[in-house]
DNA sequence: TATTGTTATACTCTATAACTATA
DNA sequence: TATAGTTATAGAGTATAACAATA
């Protein structure tokens, strides 16, 4: 097994993901801002994109954030007509959440954003180093759970 | 040109690398506790290291943080006997900053934390990936004026 | 009693504004 | 008057704890 250790902080792998992604996250908030979406308003829609309608709860599991926070995310996706909101007729408790038409138009636009930065972020690669590094990022995007 | 557009949120460069990023920076965040720093701390510190010793204020130029930051993170580091504060004679308004060996000692200790972090991240790459995917965030981190 | 969602409260991080010392 | 640093204050984001409705 092989253990190829950088020998200088910005080296390391973890000190550039954890800055490029805190750059890349503040261009998405600004290219978010007209949408009225936070990167996190948009996680909750592409979760119910992919995963259908779900309870705020199992949002709270999936997402790794607090239920509370979950109902003000909530509160304002709904504000924007993005989801609904609908009482489970089974468990009353439960309120299902579940993307609207004018929720889908948001996530396109949202992804029309993502597209634009992503052209940005990959200007100085070579076509072929795009290649891989959407293919790399894959397998730790796989890795760590996310949805494709 | 190539105008490759992922046609899902979570298959975006974007998405992925904010995602990614904000996750190393939880790991790193623990991995650092022990420490006593924070991801900011080492930052400084890395800059202290890379550019040698500086004011204030070009630290906070180079951040991009708030010079308000700058006294409280330099409060700690000082505190932990990681730098010197040093007037400046020519121009007293600057307070210079420099690396201590301790400071130096607990950079080398980040890198190790940072490096145990890489091994586990990698893990799910092979050989060959890893140099690659070194490689190129290597190329953006550059472009964004990281230093090296 | 246990669980889902909500509200109230508090904490962390960081910026802006006001202020002091020096130029 | 302008600049470097500091202190005071405020805002964003998010968690924890208390609470209400339902199981």
């Amino acid at each position: 097994m092989n253990r190829v250790k950088a020998t200088s902080l910005p080296g390391t792998l973890s000190f550039r993901f954890g800055i490029l992604g805190a750059m890349v996250t503040d261009l998405f908030v600004a290219a978010l801002g007209p949408l009225d979406l936070k990167p996190k308003h948009v996680g909750m829609l592409v979760l119910l994109d992919t995963g259908g309608p779900a309870a705020q709860l199992e949002i709270a599991r999936t997402m790794g954030v607090a239920p509370s926070l979950v109902v003000s995310l909530a509160d304002h996706l709904e504000k924007l007509g993005a989801i609904q909101r609908v009482r489970d007729a089974a468990d009353r408790r439960r309120q299902v959440l579940s993307l609207t038409d004018q929720g889908r138009d948001l996530l396109a636009a949202g992804l029309a954003a993502a597209n634009r930065l992503d052209a940005d972020l990959a200007e100085p690669l070579s076509e072929q180093d795009r290649k891989e590094l959407g293919r790399i990022l894959g397998i730790l995007a796989a890795e760590a759970g996310l949805p494709h």
